[in-house]
DNA sequence: TCAGACTGTGTTACTCACTTACATTCCTGT
DNA sequence: ACAGGAATGTAAGTGAGTAACACAGTCTGA
């Protein structure tokens, strides 16, 4: 390489973490010269046609020459022109999460669909962005705070739906390394936190924040000072009574009877909560990752990979 | 939209062809020979390395030759290595902001959201819009069509979300008055299985389509003439173990390691399915929906509108 | 059991994409 | 107007990826 520079000892930072290679063409734009604005404003104008061209296609949409591509990947701090490439590529999957966002995106078949169709998925839709809108990142983060250094977590949850997303909550957490158990049982939940101690967490969950039951449990958790979470809807009782409230109000529609909408969202402050404790937990939840996916991927006789993460 | 087109009936995928380049290793894994199966190995035991080496580089880790990596492109469906990697590179972006390697968790600060947080949500996003595009709603409304004059139905699911999935199915199909029982276990299942008829009906979930288990309750299904259903991933042997196969492909992001998002489709599917069979039954699920919410308004005392919906 | 075909794999040679080196042009300041 | 230098294009070179071929292992049928 270069020769070694005493006075400056560090090795030159690692990972050099890049950002966003679509903001850094915007932000080096000014600094470019003229042929290499070209080059950007190709690139920008059609990102996609971008990703699949090749250099020298490139070079022809915008007007210019080769080598001058090459110069441009290199002036907003890519390798070359396959490293550009490959940068932009996943740019693009980042710019589709969002925009994913809430295009209903013309139907292949409108006639066909049935009527039900669109208010179901448009409900999931609908969950998902009160979420986004409602939820606190920082009670999430807070929330993770308290669950990655856990000596035990109890996921609870009574009554179909919050069951459900209770055993949920133990897949989720339970590949980082946290010694989560789901339950579904009142009498067995108290008996559980009757054994708890100021560093085990209970995390409840209840659509509707009502469920005597699970209030009761949080309560007799706080009695012995155990830490608690609520994933429930904001105002309930659920909510007041745990320490840390991950709630979002979803309209029910009343005729569906059950929560439906509300499912999604629960899903997804779960899966919120997950990655932030994996997060949290750092080199530990990915050693714990890299554990299991070694099993997975371990080929036995039959060199299956299989359903571990069914 | 456009004028139907008789003679051409094929609707021509409105779908760029989202392909999911991960899940497509291994579904075609079964089908590559044993030295592609090795670039697999190599690849799926460590992704990111495989995108940053070179054509070279993969096929030392894997230990054959050069022709036999770009022959292992070819037979998962791309063009050639340039191609394949540019797809890996894609299906890493979501893991590296689910985990972003060493980057210090932002202080718990409410407005900004930590890295992983549009990808979580955007990804939940994704997958509702992929139901939407992928999901043939004939075939839901056929699923409704056998479920809703069922005899018994069994919900199946193996793995923690499947089987999470598969008690959902139960909680949604139950209140129409479908006699519906989840089953996690695949003793359980087969010796359920073995006691169908003609007019019952499985309900088979799989994220992968690959659990054996559950490929194999279906195929003793069938014996018997059992309805099956199967909600899954597209051009999986579990697709093709059912009569009906529900699927939809959603992109799989190394490092998150399980199933995330295929959950929130399988649960949009599950939805459907559900409103269709109410549908399809018409007053005899309305009359079962009055009766569940006579009897939890019924309640008394606390007016509370109780657990069984939560 | 052996011949023959076939699938699968490595070796070698080639092509093409990208890069480097160099020449030319255009701009800027005196 | 001219000199210097930055910017850009041209042409040659390098290396990654691919195609063509040859060989080995395996299955099939007589």
């Amino acid at each position: 390489m270069r020769p070694a520079d005493q006075t400056a000892p560090l090795p030159d930072p690692p990972a050099p973490r890049r950002p966003d290679i679509i903001a850094r063409i915007k932000d080096s734009y000014a600094g470019l010269s003229r042929a290499e604005q070209s080059v950007a404003d190709a690139v920008l104008s059609d990102v996609q046609a971008a990703v699949e061209a090749s250099n020298a296609g490139l070079a022809i949409r915008a007007g210019v020459s080769q080598p001058t591509v090459t110069r441009f990947c290199r002036s907003i701090g890519c390798e070359g022109v396959r490293d550009f490439k490959l940068q932009l590529a996943r740019s693009l999957v980042v710019g589709e999460l969002f925009l994913a966002a809430d295009n209903p995106l013309p139907a292949a078949d409108p006639g066909s669909a049935p009527p039900f169709w669109a208010s179901v998925i448009g409900e999931a839709r609908l969950a998902l962005r009160e979420v986004e809108r409602q939820l606190d990142p920082g009670l999430v983060l807070a929330a993770a705070a308290i669950l990655a250094p856990a000596h035990r977590v109890l996921a609870l949850g009574l009554g179909g739906s919050s069951s459900a997303l209770a055993e949920e909550t133990q897949n989720r957490l339970f590949r980082y390394g946290v010694p989560v158990t789901a339950c579904k049982d009142p009498y067995l939940a108290r008996m559980t936190v009757s054994t708890f101690r100021p560093d085990d967490v209970v995390i409840a969950i209840s659509a509707t924040g009502r469920t005597r039951e699970v209030i009761d449990c949080l309560d007799l958790a706080r009695t012995y000072r155990v830490r608690t979470i609520a994933i429930t809807t904001p105002g309930s009782a659920l909510a007041a009574a745990a320490e840390i409230a991950l709630t979002t109000r979803i309209a029910e529609y009343p005729d569906t009877l059950t929560p439906s909408a509300s499912r999604f969202a629960f899903l997804t402050i779960i899966d919120l909560v997950a990655a932030a404790t994996g997060y949290q937990m750092g080199p530990v939840a990915r050693e714990n990752l890299r554990r299991i996916k070694f099993n997975l991927v371990e080929k036995g006789a039959g060199r299956s990979i299989e359903p571990l993460g069914d």
